[in-house]
Formats: structure tokens, C-alpha cells, sequence
DNA sequence: CTGCTTTTTGCGGTTTTGTGCAAGAAATTA
DNA sequence: TAATTTCTTGCACAAAACCGCAAAAAGCAG
């Protein structure tokens, strides 16, 4: 086998694999690892792949995900904010989670909007604070160091308090058969007081967060009644969920 | 699985999850939690994530807004917050206002320090959440636009439930006749429950203050423990305030 | 084809990297 | 406080990378 076709086989398979083993191609194509490794390492000056101890990785693996800021998926997450503001009218009291496509909708609030907001979670008030016709109900407690959202018996009790029009989460698993799920028993605990308490319950989410389940339920997927993702409402992974009566956005 | 694709997965779990546990992880891409460790260590180093006990954390979540570093008399203040800050000890619970001054303190913290803050003010525990040992507890209720602190009622009435070691205050004006006094009646009125459940009160304030008075009071000198300016102690104008039994620093 | 140069390849030995293990330290939890 | 989990550190071992070299292959001019 011919070097230059050796490369273009090698190339074509990481790209197709996004992936190869030094010690497979040698076995593979039978050459020596030393060859494959030389090879590899001149597609790799080429910048044609991303060479790494053990073997080599598509470009992608190596660029730098969002260098523009370094939220996760900011596009996505600023187009549902979009869509979820859509859904504020003047005058309503919106209880809030604090996830970054909360603090994302929180930003981009239109400024002639005149809401109440309640929320324990402080990059949520932060962002609030930015417009001068919100007000703005802090839920008061110990602040949980992973999530800056504040959490405990006195934060679920304060929750209780209120009967606000809208509840707003960002979710981090949904799926048919265990509904809205999370890792974290503390947010769980709020989670599940923030909507018994609420009249509606609207969840945000980024459309690679569906059908994904996690240990602890927050709620059964009959409790939700409006699903907001990036994906066009239409797309045919929502039918199931529509099938549940939940809106699509 | 290679080693760089293993921390792909990992960075983009943690965008897409916020946090990971080490444990969790070490299942479930089936290496021991050693090699786990390490991968994390690296991302951190690399400024890519935050690591924590157990796991590690999105930056994201971590980063502050930016801060407006046009404050008047910053210098001043940051003298002051140098001086307060070392008052402070190990497993104290402070009670703090939420002037700029106090913000100040809060961000030069030293991160040994292991306390717990009690605190109404958004921009103080913003402040404090940039560090790790220090525990907070975020006093709830509604949020005044003017000073981005919770008044009300319910703030009042939860203050009621600690007792802390110290207090520490932004003074507005002080002097001999009227002790401290300030002008928002809201502010007061939470000013004065913290002072009444703390076991001692230090107030802070630029010397140009001192000796000013405004219509609402605080509370008499005498509850003054400690006061804190950027001048030195043995700077006269103090003489009238040590012959009330306050401390200076 | 022959002799020459250049490129490519494989090999042995050495160095570096990646991984898991274990013991003690540190942090967290009850 | 004691018990549990997680971290650190040092170490051993295997896999991979590197280096220099020489043999093999390919290219080329006469």
C-alpha cells in the first residue's frame, strides 16, 4: 500500500469515526506502528486531524466549543429565552429557577415589561436587577454552593407563600417515562414546591437535554404544560410529548 | 477511549450538566477515578472548568458579572474593608449590610477564612460567592431598587432568627448627637433589627462622613462597638467618639 | 540496465506518557 | 467527636512516542 493511499484510508476513517487507534491501523493496514504514527503525525501538520497519544481525532474534537463566551450552547439557549419571554405579560408574577437559559431570558426582558419575578437564584436576580420596571422577590435561605440558587426548609417554606401565574424552570432531563428529573436532591426539593405552587408550569430546555433521565423526579410529565426547546415545534421528536398534552414552543 | 476524548466528553458534560461527580463519571466511562481526578485537574488548569471536592463545575456559573470599579473614594474604602476584614475569624457568623464598602470587604476575603455571612444584598454575595470556605445565607424578600437589598417584613422578621457573632455595617452619616443615622426608612428599619440581634456592631465609614447627620437614626453611639475609617486611630477627630467607649481602628 | 540519490520503512533502545494501586492526609458528613 | 469519602503522593508497569540508524524501495540520469 502506497503512502499517499494509506493517508487518504487513515484520513477517511477519521473522518468517518471521528476517531483511530495507532496500534489498530498498523495491524489493519500492516505496517509497522512507526509508520502509522509518521503518518499520522503529517495529517496532523497538515492540520487535516488532531493527533493524540494513542492515535488521532477529528478536528472537531479539538476546537474550542463557543470561544465567543462560555456558556454552553449560548445560541440555542438565547433563542428559547426568546420564546419563553414571549410568554410574560404585564402584570404576572413568574416564579424562576436559575439555570443559564433563565439568566438568559432574564437579560433579554423587554425593558417596557412590568412583572414581578421571584426566584432564589442570585445570576437570575443579578440579571433582573438590569431592568428598572421588574420587581424582583428574593427567596431567602443558604445558598447552595454548586448552583447560587438558595435552598433549605425556609426557601421551600417562603415558596409556599406565593401563588404566581407562571413557573419557569430550566430542566436538565426530560423524558416520557420519568418526566422531569435531576441529580441534586436540594433543587429537586425546591423544584417540586415551586411547581406545586404555580398555576402553569413552562420548562426550558436544549433540545440534547430530551429523553435523557436522571436518579430524582421533580415532576411527572403530566404536570408540564409547556415544552420550550431551540427546535421548531413541528420537528417529530416532540410527538410523543404532544401526545401528552403538553405545548410545544 | 482515548485520554483527550475522554476529557471532550467530560467538558461537555459538565457545559451541558453544569457540574459532574468524579464517582459518577469513573462508571461511567469505566477507568478508575484516579485517571478521573487527573483528567479534571487538567481541565482545570487549563481554565476550562472549575474544580471541587467530589467533582467539578462550569465556569459559567462561577464568572461575576462585571463589576463598575468607578466607585467614589475607592481607595478609602478599601483601606477600611482591609481593616474589618481583620476582625473577622474562623466560624463567625457576620451579619453584613450591603454598602460599597462592604462589598469591598467582601471581595478581598481571604480565601482561608471559614465563615458563614448572613446578608440581604445582592452585590455583597456576589461578592462572596467568589469564595470557596465561605458559607452564605441570603436574607429574602422583596428587592429595593435603589440599594439592591431585601426589605420588608419578612427580611425584618428573619434576621430575628440568628444571632451572630458581628455586625458590620455602611455607615451614611455619624456623629455624637445622633449617633448613626441614614435617610431610606426601609433600610433603617432593617438596619436596626441587625443590630439589635448582633452581639457586637462595627460600623464602617469614609471620614468624610463622620460628624454628619441625617433625619432618620439607626441607633445611639453607645451601640457602637467598633468604628472603622481610612484615617488612623490616633487622629483627633476620634477623641469625642473613644470618650463614648468606641473602639477605632 | 546500472549506479546513484532520495525517500520510506522497520527495528532496537531509551524516554515519556497514561493508568491503576496503595497508604496517608484532608475534607466532608453524621 | 468518629466514620466515610475524596485527595494527594509516590510508585510500578505497560503502552506509546521518540531517536538514530540501516535496510529496502523508489526515482532518476546516463
Amino acid at each position: 500500500m502506497l503512502k499517499k493511499e494509506r493517508q487518504a484510508f487513515i484520513l477517511h476513517r477519521i473522518n468517518l469515526h471521528n476517531k483511530v487507534l495507532s496500534a489498530q491501523l498498523s495491524t489493519e493496514i500492516d505496517v509497522s506502528e512507526d509508520t502509522v504514527r509518521r503518518d499520522l503525525q503529517e495529517l496532523n501538520d497538515d492540520g487535516k486531524i488532531y493527533k493524540v497519544h494513542g492515535g488521532a481525532l477529528s478536528l472537531s474534537y479539538n476546537q474550542v466549543p463557543n470561544y465567543n463566551s462560555n456558556i454552553y450552547a449560548l445560541k440555542e439557549k438565547k433563542l428559547i429565552a426568546q420564546k419563553a419571554v414571549s410568554l410574560i405579560k404585564d402584570g404576572m408574577f413568574v416564579l424562576t429557577g436559575g439555570g443559564t437559559t433563565i439568566v438568559e431570558m432574564a437579560r433579554i426582558l423587554p425593558t417596557s415589561l412590568r412583572a414581578t419575578f421571584i426566584t432564589g437564584s442570585i445570576h437570575a436576580t443579578v440579571a433582573y436587577m438590569q431592568h428598572p420596571n421588574i420587581e424582583i422577590i428574593v427567596i431567602g435561605d443558604k445558598l447552595s454552593k454548586n448552583s447560587k440558587i438558595t435552598v433549605g426548609g425556609n426557601a421551600i417554606h417562603k415558596i409556599n407563600q406565593f401563588k404566581p401565574d407562571l413557573c419557569i424552570l430550566g430542566v436538565n432531563s426530560i423524558d416520557i417515562a420519568n418526566g422531569v428529573t435531576d441529580d441534586d436532591w436540594e433543587i429537586v426539593q425546591l423544584k417540586k414546591e415551586m411547581i406545586a405552587v404555580s398555576k402553569e408550569l413552562v420548562c426550558l430546555t436544549i433540545s440534547e437535554k430530551l429523553n435523557t433521565h436522571q436518579p430524582i423526579q421533580i415532576c411527572a410529565l403530566n404536570k408540564v404544560d409547556t415544552l420550550i426547546t431551540e427546535l421548531d415545534p413541528s420537528d417529530k421528536i416532540f410527538s410523543p410529548y404532544i401526545n401528552s398534552g403538553i405545548k410545544i414552543y
